[in-house]
This record gives C-alpha cells, sequence and structure tokens, in this order.
DNA sequence: ATGAAAGCGCTAACAA
DNA sequence: TTGTTAGCGCTTTCAT
C-alpha cells in the first residue's frame, strides 16, 4: 500500500466559519489574546475541539516569522553521543527544561552528516536558536549558524567572541583540584590522560593539572591524549605504561577514559590504588560501575544542561540574558585514589 | 545582550531579480526540474551563490505541503532512552538512513510530556511521517499520531492492524532459540526474566519461552518481569532467588537486564554458569562488558533502524513497501551459559 | 523553456 | 472587542 489518505485537517478558516466568527479572532484565542468576549471565546474554543483544530506549524511560523523549535547541535558522531553518559546528562537537562516550555526540539548528530544538512536546515529558518553541545576546532560549520540563529554553546567556544553565550563547568578549577587531591595523598610522579586538545574541555582541564603542578613545584609528568573515549583512554594508558618510568597516579579528564585506563591496569596487573591512584572527571554513572569505584570530579551536567535551554529561551524572549554561566565542579572521593 | 540581528536572508524573490528570471525558475533549478535553459540555470546557480540563498522552510512546506521532516518518537523518559544500547544502535541505524536522504529527523523522547506536545507537532503539519521506536499499551497517543501521518513502527505494533508497517524481529524464534540452547546444555529448571508485559517485544520472548519449554516437556520455572532495565533485571533476580527453588539456568530478555541479574548473582556468592546459567537478549555492547561475558541471542538493531527509516521513505516517495520485514536472531555464545 | 497569477494557512497592523 | 486587509516566501497550474 502507499500512503493512507487522512482527511485533510481543519483550517482556521472552517474554525472561523463554525464559530461564527473572523478569522482573527480564532487567532487570538488560539494565541491566548486577552481582548476576545468570553462569548467569543467558548464559541472559538468549541469549535476547535469539535473540528479537532490543530494550527498548521508552516503557515504560522511563515507569518509570524517565529518556529517555536530550537536546534539541538551535537558535532559528534551517533557512537560517542550514545556511549558517553556525559551527553546523556545534559541533553536531559536541556530536555527537562525545554519540554516545560512551548518550544520543541529538533537533535542533530551533526558529524555524520559534515554540518551541511544541519547549516542549511538552520538557515533555512526552520528553528529560532540554536544550542551546541561539544564542539571542536574543526567544527567550523557551527558559526555560520551562528551567525543566523541565537546559539548558546555548551562550554566555553573554540574561539570566543564577545557576544557569545555559554554555559561551562570550571574546568581549570576541577583539573586543578584533581591533581591537587592527588599531591595531598602524597603522589610525586603524576601523569595526565586528557581529552582532545582542539575542545575547551580538554585544554582546560590539562591547563588546571598544569598549574597545581607547577604551584607544588612538582615535574610534569606523562601527557596523553585519550580523546574523551573509553578505547582512547586504554590507549592512552597503554602508551604511558610502555614508556616506563610508571606515574603513581594519574588525573584522567573523564570517567569513560578512567574506565579505559583502568582495565589496562587490571591486565598489567597493577592494583588501584595501591600502584597506581586513578582519579577521574565527570562522576556520571561508569564511576561507580567500575572496579575500583572512581574517586572523580563530580560536574552538574544535567543543571548546565537547564542553564543552556533557559538562557536560550531568555534570548528567544528577547530578554536580556546572563552571558556566561559557570557552574562548579567537586570532587568526590571513592576507592580508586 | 538580546538578540543579534542578522541581516534578512534573501528570498527567491531577489534571487530571481539577481538573475534576470522569474521567480518560477528560480523554484525550477531549486527544486532540480529539467525544463531550465543552460543560460538560465546558470545565472540561477551563480545568484544563489551570491546572495547565499537558502530557501525557506516554513514557506516552501505552506506551498508544497510537504516539510521533508520526519519524527522520531521514542515513548520513554530520558534515563531509558540512554540508558539502553538497544535505542544506540536503532537509532543510530535510522539515522545513517535518513542523512543520505533529503530529509531531517525531529526527534521526540516523548513520555517526559505524555505524548501531548509531540501529537500536536506532527498533527500541525511539521513532519512528513513518524518513525516509533518503542512503544506500550499505554502509549494512546501514538495512534493519534497515525492517523495524521504514516507511521513506521520499531517491533509489532501494540495493536495491530491490518494496514500497519513495522519491522521487527523474530523474538519468537529468538526466545525459543534461547530456551532451547539452556535445555540442549542440560538445564531443567529454567527461569526467565521477561521484559514489560505491555510491550510486544517482551510478551513474544516469553511467549518463545514457553514454546521451547512445552515442546521439550520441561515445567515452567519463575517468571518474573525486569522491565527490560538493568535494576529491574536485578530486581527480579533477588525475587527468583528469594522465592527459593533456585533454578539452574535463567532466560533474561535483554542484556541489560542480565547485567542486573548477574550482580545480584555474584552478590549472593553464586557462580555463573556453574550453579545458574545465564542467557541474555541483544548482543548489545554490555554482553562483553560483564564478567562473565554473555551468552546471548544477537539481534539486528542497526539494520532494523536502517529498513525501518527505508521503509517510511518508500512510503512518502508515494511507492509501495513491504508492510512488514521480520528479522533473524541469532546465538552468541560466550561464558554465561 | 518561461512567466503570470493564484494560492498554501496563518499573523498582524489597522480600522471600526 | 472585532473584522478587514495585507502579506509571510514559496510552489504550482496554466498560458505562452
Amino acid at each position: 500500500m502507499t500512503i493512507e489518505s487522512t482527511p485533510a485537517p481543519a483550517t482556521i478558516e472552517e474554525v472561523a466559519a463554525a464559530a461564527g466568527v473572523s478569522r482573527s479572532t480564532v487567532s487570538r484565542v488560539v494565541n491566548g489574546s486577552t481582548s476576545v468576549s468570553p462569548a467569543a471565546l467558548d464559541a472559538v474554543r468549541s469549535a476547535i475541539e469539535r473540528l479537532n483544530y490543530v494550527p498548521n506549524r508552516a503557515a504560522r511560523s511563515l507569518a509570524s516569522r517565529q518556529t517555536h523549535a530550537i536546534a539541538l547541535v551535537v558535532p559528534e558522531d551517533t557512537t560517542r553521543f550514545f556511549g558517553d553518559p556525559f551527553f546523556a546528562a545534559i541533553v536531559s537537562g536541556i530536555n527537562a527544561r525545554i519540554s516545560r516550555s512551548d518550544y520543541v526540539l529538533n537533535l542533530f548528530i551533526a558529524s555524520d552528516d559534515a554540518g551541511d544538512k544541519t547549516t542549511s536546515y538552520v538557515r533555512s529558518g526552520a528553528v529560532d536558536g540554536a544550542i551546541v553541545v561539544s564542539h571542536h576546532t574543526s567544527d567550523t560549520f557551527i558559526e555560520r549558524i551562528a551567525a543566523a540563529v541565537p546559539v548558546v554553546y555548551g562550554g566555553r567556544p573554540v574561539r570566543e567572541r564577545e557576544r557569545d553565550h555559554y554555559v561551562d563547568v570550571d574546568n581549570l578549577a576541577g583539573g586543578r583540584a584533581a591533581t591537587q587531591y592527588l599531591i595531598d595523598r602524597g603522589h610525586r610522579r603524576i601523569a595526565t590522560i586528557t581529552g582532545p586538545r582542539t575542545m575547551p574541555a580538554g585544554v582546560d582541564r590539562l591547563e588546571g593539572y598544569h598549574e597545581a603542578l607547577a604551584a607544588a613545584g612538582l615535574p610534569e609528568g606523562a601527557v596523553e591524549d585519550g580523546g574523551f573515549t573509553a578505547d582512547g583512554g586504554a590507549a592512552a594508558m597503554r602508551r604511558i605504561l610502555a614508556a616506563g618510568d610508571r606515574p603513581d597516579a594519574i588525573f584522567v579528564a573523564s570517567d569513560l577514559m578512567a574506565r579505559g585506563a583502568l582495565s589496562v591496569l587490571a591486565a598489567a596487573g597493577l592494583r588501584v590504588p595501591e600502584d597506581v591512584a586513578i582519579i577521574g572527571f565527570d562522576d556520571s554513572p561508569v564511576a561507580t560501575s567500575v572496579f575500583p569505584s572512581l574517586t572523580t570530579m563530580r560536574q552538574p551536567s544535567f543543571a548546565q544542561g537547564e542553564r543552556m535551554a533557559d538562557m536560550l529561551l531568555e534570548l528567544l524572549a528577547g530578554r536580556d540574558a546572563e552571558r556566561i554561566t559557570i557552574l562548579e565542579t567537586e570532587l568526590v572521593v571513592r576507592d580508586s585514589a
């Protein structure tokens, strides 16, 4: 069979006729204008009910130049998107906030199409604004999106401009605190497994590591990029072990990478934390699902998502919005360090 | 600051003027009509390039009564959506297929808003069709969606109708094969942890379990609902142990539930597979991330997603589409049974 | 191969 | 408070 034919949906014209009023009055009722008489209000409402009327979105947005839709742009592939609990948390936060509004969310897992479809979608006026969740130096299409609609970034933008809005976690302080904790526990040969240097979160956490070490007058340890994935973390761990001169502690810039590192350590017969102490970053569900459970820096990803949505909603309402929000991290001590 | 003002995007009218042709000709070029002279084609193309023109989606869809958008409806909460690798696989498949088309995907994690926003979005003509990924007896809003646009279901619909299109896995045969494997290995007291009975996948796998047992002349074992979550699986496992009369094998209808069951078994000091053999369902990444690794029924979720998207695209193209596709499962033997 | 003209269903001044 | 009147930017007959 082919497409089933459903009766054409009622139009505003039909509702107006049924209610014995003009299109404008129906429009007013639909859009919640106050200047409608109780009688008209009733008539229109019942006509809407009776005809099962739903305003046509295209027509509405063509006339009003608003779509009441927001693009959620994730410049990652689906594997990373679904594989990293960080996205689950932040998207849940965004979704929770948007659900309470009358906006809808259009998700773009955008690395798959190199961003082109996403860009023209946004530029075609299909959304009123965009939230960009994770982005890399190479994601230049983001700039064309930002030129078309208001954007709120998750994390400090790659090339920050004066008017960028974003919600970030204090990655610098987080990296510093994590490293400091290891120092305080008496460790002296401290390595780090970093996120990609093309991402601000990767850069900032590494910078925090450097600062803590410098402040304590300690030498820099091995620095390996784990790409924010479990496999990358495992590979980085292997490189560190292969280099000899084993560290006695490692600051791993995400829990997922820490999981990878942990498995390599276990395979190498090294005990955590006795031989090598590990501290992660995120406090995502993986932190408690590995053995030993991870000491880690908690970051409030759900709240970050909510705040991002909040910020964009403010912007779209034409209200002044705080341009930057920085959320704090918090040390969570468990068994790995 | 408030919304930044970007120059109003170029309209078809402006492109037409710049190219020295009529709106119609520009429209023809944009929509790939053949009846355009090479000269006009060139002029229009360069004007489009020059003016950075992107057609307005609302206007286009209002005039053409097509949106080139597809709703992906997931009647689950975000926790389950991100927590179950099954969704990762099926959504990846859908996304992969849609990416290759000129449609875009609008994701609705719909249990959060009770489906009302989703329903009116769909009924407002915002999408041409919908893919419904996981649905329960209680999700009645799906029917209103199906009344408005063509729908392809993932899994047999709750209330199947003559004209429903869907892509399912052969859950009946899968449940049967899993149970049969346990029987073949010499197990005689076989319990099962099921998915929700409100979901066809839950019902069908249980039915397969019953059939295999009956065919072998074996009595039915404990049957507990694990709700397709890890926690639910753990709770179900606890109930089975608490009931006494320990089974020697369990067919667990999803890998995630098996993970929960495994942790309870470990805590109870029971060895897998020596004391209790476990077979899962899915062959998702969790199957190899637990100890012992899971013997399980592999289901081709990515392919299922691709096929669903394919089917809907066929329908939207007005072509005849196969109404039902059933994909086979496959036994994967590892360490847990 | 091309253009003119008529809408698609709605919102938003403006008048009344 | 209500209705009238113009569009919003595009597609799509229908002529030519």
